[in-house]
Order: C-alpha cells, then structure tokens, then sequence
DNA sequence: ATGGACCTTGAAGTAAGGTTGAAGGTCAAG
DNA sequence: CTTGACCTTCAACCTTACTTCAAGGTCCAT
C-alpha cells in the first residue's frame, strides 16, 4: 500500500504520514523500486493507535516513547497507565477552572439582566459589564 | 505596581504580561514619568479572570472578545447579555466534552490496571489504547 | 557616581503539529 | 508519447502562546 492509500484509509493527509515518520511515530516504510513508501496493514492499526492517542490528548512526543517501548520488545502498558492517569488529573484542573469560569461569566450576565432595559440608552451604554 | 510586581503576584512573566497588553487582553496601564506601567490593583482581577479562562482552554483571542465586553460596551445591553449566554453555553458544551474525555480515559486506566501485561501484543501495540 | 536590579521597545526565536510549495521522478491510460 | 495523478525531498511557512535578545533608560543603595 503506498501512502496515498493509507492515508485514504485512516482519512490523514499524506504529509502528516510523513511528518510522522520525521517524527518517529511511523518506523521508515519499505521503498518500491521507484522509491515510493510501500506500507503494510500493521501501519494501519498503528495510525489508528495514534489517533486514539492523540484523542486521549497525549503530544506526540509521548505517544513516539510509547511506541518506541513497544517496539523495543517491551510492553508499554504500566508506562501508558501513568499517562492516562497523569491526564486525569491535568483534565479534572481543567474542569475545575472551567466551572469557575461559568461562574463569573453567568454573574456577569445575571448583572447585566436586573438592569433596567432603559439603562440602556445610547448615551450609557453598558457601563455596567 | 510595576509590572514586576504584578508579575510577582500572579506568578506570570512580565514579558507575558506586556504580551497580553498587545494582544489586548490587557488594557494599556498609566505610565510613571520615566514610562514604567503602572498597574492598580483590578489588573490583578483581570490576570486571574485570564488565567481561568486559560485553564479552561480557551484562546487567548476568545477572551480577549469577553473582555471586551467586560470593558467597553460599544454595544446595546441585549446584545453584550446575548453574547454574554451564547458563551456559558459554548462553555456547558466543553465542560460536557471534558466530562466525555475524562470518563473515557478514566475507563481505559481502568481497564489497564485489570488486564494483564501479557494483552499487549506487537500488533495491538496496547490493548489500553 | 557607580553597580545592579528593573524597566522600555521591537524583532527574532521557540515549541507543537502540521501544511504548502518548488522541482522533479513514476506510472497507467488514451 | 503525452497527460494527469501520484510520488519524492527539502525547505519554508502557519498558528498559538510565549520567551529571548539587543540596545538602551531608570532607580536606589553603597
């Protein structure tokens, strides 16, 4: 499979397969004769391992040690599960934040509501916010 | 306050804070005689309404476009309270979404602490992912 | 009155994660 | 045998969010 069709399949853009693999995240594909990238289906499942990786919101200088460990022999699991639960913790700070920030922008508004609308003239224009 | 000073108390960079100021998410501050900023004390309200807006993964444009409305109200009361609710529930909808990516990644943490190490396979590089 | 800490500006550099372009090689169809 | 789609490399560019640097001014203690 050439890198056009891989990237039809796992709906990339052929250059991010190659970034990729400047990266280290794809291992340098066999060549054809002609010197295109001539890939196996096991690119595939690796691809898609990517993608859920990047959706867990790891970089992808994380998921190339990971992948790396896989491809040294060893299994990268123990070193994945710190990774997800490091990724936890860095989402519940952002969830926490986020709720915080709920809160002042729904204070604002709730302020902005018991205004009188003929607050609003066009000569004051909202100096309340 | 000097911007070191302020840079102090909100534990940012006084370069990040004259960045702010140009991306105008700061408002230009008075000048001392010799062209220091000098800052009172709502700049540091406004740092930390920044920095949980950031925790909260919204970009710097967006909450410069908050601010705004905080600040100046070139626009009718309903308006600014229009825009004000449009942003709680775009914020809802994150916090939903984060909610989503946490228990996925919380689910997957789970299951790699009950499978064995064994499960990782060359081909399915981690079964956690 | 001098050294060091602090401030100024504008421009350039950095990191992440790519995309785009130039210049050229390959291959199948008509 | 030419056209068009697809491939190659390398380098430059993009966005976001900053940091760093160069060159210089200010403030204060010793």
């Amino acid at each position: 499979m050439r890198i056009g069709e891989l990237a039809a399949r796992t709906r990339m853009a052929p250059s991010t397969l190659r970034y990729y693999e400047q990266r280290g995240l794809l291992r340098p594909p066999e060549r054809t004769p002609a010197g295109y990238r001539s890939y196996g289906d096991e690119a595939e499942q690796r691809l898609e391992f990517i993608e859920r990786a990047r959706a867990a919101g790891l970089t992808l200088t994380r998921i190339a040690q990971i992948l790396d460990i896989r491809d040294s022999g060893a299994s990268p699991c123990a070193h994945v599960q710190g990774l997800l639960d490091r990724r936890i913790v860095e989402i519940d700070e952002q969830l926490a934040q986020l709720a915080l920030l709920r809160a002042s922008i729904a204070e604002l508004s709730v302020r902005a509501e018991q205004v009188p609308a003929e607050a609003c003239t066009p000569a004051s224009i909202c100096s309340y916010l």
